[in-house]
DNA sequence: TAGTTTTGCTAAAACGTTTTAACAAACTCT
DNA sequence: AGAGTTTGTTAAAACGTTTTAGCAAAACTA
């Protein structure tokens, strides 16, 4: 068997033209005035021939690649994983593709990863922007490429995203705890600027701020966004020994590596110390006891996203004013 | 800004011809006697004007993507999200990318996602087969598409493989079990011919075969590989019931879904029964209490799979030889 | 019968590269 | 000075498609 067929060889085989082949694979035989009986032939000869069309060469010659393009924060969060799956899953009931990489939350990363998924003609970006990265996301708009951004949006640059409304996740949290009757509080974050943070801090704090109740003694640790990792190592003994009654992790990693510690040291979740965190990795379930956590509209978020995007991309349309933040949902377990 | 700069952009605003851009930027300047400080001006332009090339376009002249397809066979097992992210990383340090997908265990989708990505002119599939897969993969090996098949191998088929010996690990997790004196043993798998499940049971069965300890009562349950699911809740009542003391998981998501119902059960591990999975998830590190396990070599597998991809690449040579199973290890915790 | 319309098909350009053969100009020999 | 060689550059074909304008033949019109 030939390893690759291609429409001339149908063409010869048929003694048509290669133009002819074409329109007939495409469908288009009938508004090009091409007899049913040939049509017929042709398409019969491509089936039993095996053509399969190279959509390289498609692409090249209409401009158009059929693929998304995704850049994603960090791989190894299954947060982001899940965000990918349903892309995924949505772009294809549309026709498209997604070829994706990570960043890793590093700039020269996400900039690497971007060019090549455009020098591959990516017809448009699904990003989540990492710090630093609004001059690449504005000159990649220059350029014309059809772009939004999901999880994190970038302030001052007109660029739609959809977000979870994490403000709004965060006060729920809050309050939540505040009601329970939580007042020696601990709230352990990632020292960065990425808008997610931010504004879960700034819910986390406002709802103390606002609360009626006056004897909350709260205390905000910033972890190094380099080695994250290791600190927490290093700052949960001290949490322990101010007697905090709850730890809130605003992101799932956080919390993760949080509940490994407490094992590795044996603390008791809650007997020892109460939990709560953001997002809802499917260990938050499985765990003994179940992880209280605010669950983020994953799904929802993705389809969203990609919806948008591939309106835009068959109709040519501004989409800054269909930018949104997506409620998400309180899960109470045992932890807290 | 021109949203998309080519070589003829760079050529025309220099006054040279395409044929020279295009050498200089490859940096074939030299054996083509093109004078230095012309490559240099070259250069000094296509950067400024921001040029990038058009991979599509290359990809149409060169006959070669730089692209590896993947097939996984279900994006929902961290394990295969495991080895995506391995090859992933691998690849790249080649200088290729990974565009994949997921048979989701069905054939249909699995020949869907090979087309696809055979049309988007991969240059080589690593595939994990599903069941039935033997005749599309023999077809792709006519069609001459470089094939490498990971996890599981295809008997009979002359097609290179890089798997976990699983036969191998299935005697060593059953000999553990044996002489850690557990004697009422249930195992629960899956019912499907797929080596890696075919060999997980011949392991078990041939270490209690082989054992010198007679008193073993060992029972397999084979769950309906559509609705394993539901099929594995009506089940472990029937294995509590009949005073099970261990019970054998011989996949990671089986695994998984054991705990989760021993939990919604309020059965206790150890205490109430003993578990052992194969897979080491990273959950059963953060369950209480761990869960023992047999780990894959996963790295090691999905290195081996890509480095023999791109050696097959680069000089075309045939690797039936190379096939590998490769042994991995047992992790204990406290489940058993 | 001659003109007009319809039918059925094809030639050729284009997409952005890579690669090879060829060519003019400048040099190097005798 | 003429032949040969080297240097620096380019024209053109090719990869596999899509798409448009155009053409010949057939079918109508009147």
């Amino acid at each position: 068997m030939k390893s690759k067929i291609t429409l001339t060889d149908i063409a010869q085989h048929l003694d048509v033209s290669v133009a002819l082949v074409s329109l007939v694979l495409r469908n288009k035989w009938k508004e090009n005035r091409i007899s049913r009986e040939l049509a017929k032939k042709v398409k019969e000869t491509a089936k039993q021939m095996g053509y399969k069309p190279n959509v390289v060469a498609q692409s090249l010659r209409t401009g158009k690649s059929g693929i998304i393009g995704l850049i994603i924060a960090d791989i190894s969060n299954p947060f982001y994983g899940q965000i990918a799956r349903v892309i995924e899953n949505e772009a294809e009931k549309s026709g498209y593709e997604v070829m994706f990489g990570s960043s890793e939350e590093n700039l020269d990363k996400f900039i690497k990863v971007g060019e090549t998924l455009i020098s591959r003609q990516v017809d448009g970006l699904i990003v989540v922007p990492v710090s630093g990265s609004d001059v690449t996301l504005s000159g990649w708009k220059e350029r014309n490429i059809p772009l939004i951004c999901i999880d994190r949006f970038v302030p001052d640059l007109k660029i739609p995203f959809i977000v979870s409304d994490n403000y709004l996740g965060s006060l729920t949290v809050t309050d939540f705890m505040i009601e329970r009757g939580y007042r020696k509080i601990a709230f352990v974050t990632n020292d960065t600027e990425l808008s997610t943070y931010k504004e879960r801090e700034n819910g986390f704090l406002d709802a103390v701020k606002k609360s009626t109740v006056t004897n909350i003694s709260h205390t905000v640790f910033k972890l190094n966004h380099k080695d994250w990792w290791a600190e927490l190592r290093n700052i949960i003994p001290l949490i322990l020994k101010m007697e905090t009654e709850i730890i809130y992790f605003p992101q799932n990693m956080l919390g993760i590596e949080g509940i490994r510690i407490f094992k590795e040291l044996n603390i008791n979740i809650p007997s020892d110390i109460s939990v709560i965190s953001y997002d809802n990795p499917e260990i938050f379930e499985l765990y003994k006891p179940g992880i209280t956590c605010y669950e983020q509209p994953v799904s929802e978020m993705a389809k969203e996203a990609t919806s948008l995007l591939v309106k835009k991309l068959s109709k040519n349309i501004a989409l800054e004013k269909y930018s949104k933040k997506i409620a998400g949902n309180l899960i109470i377990r045992e932890s807290c």
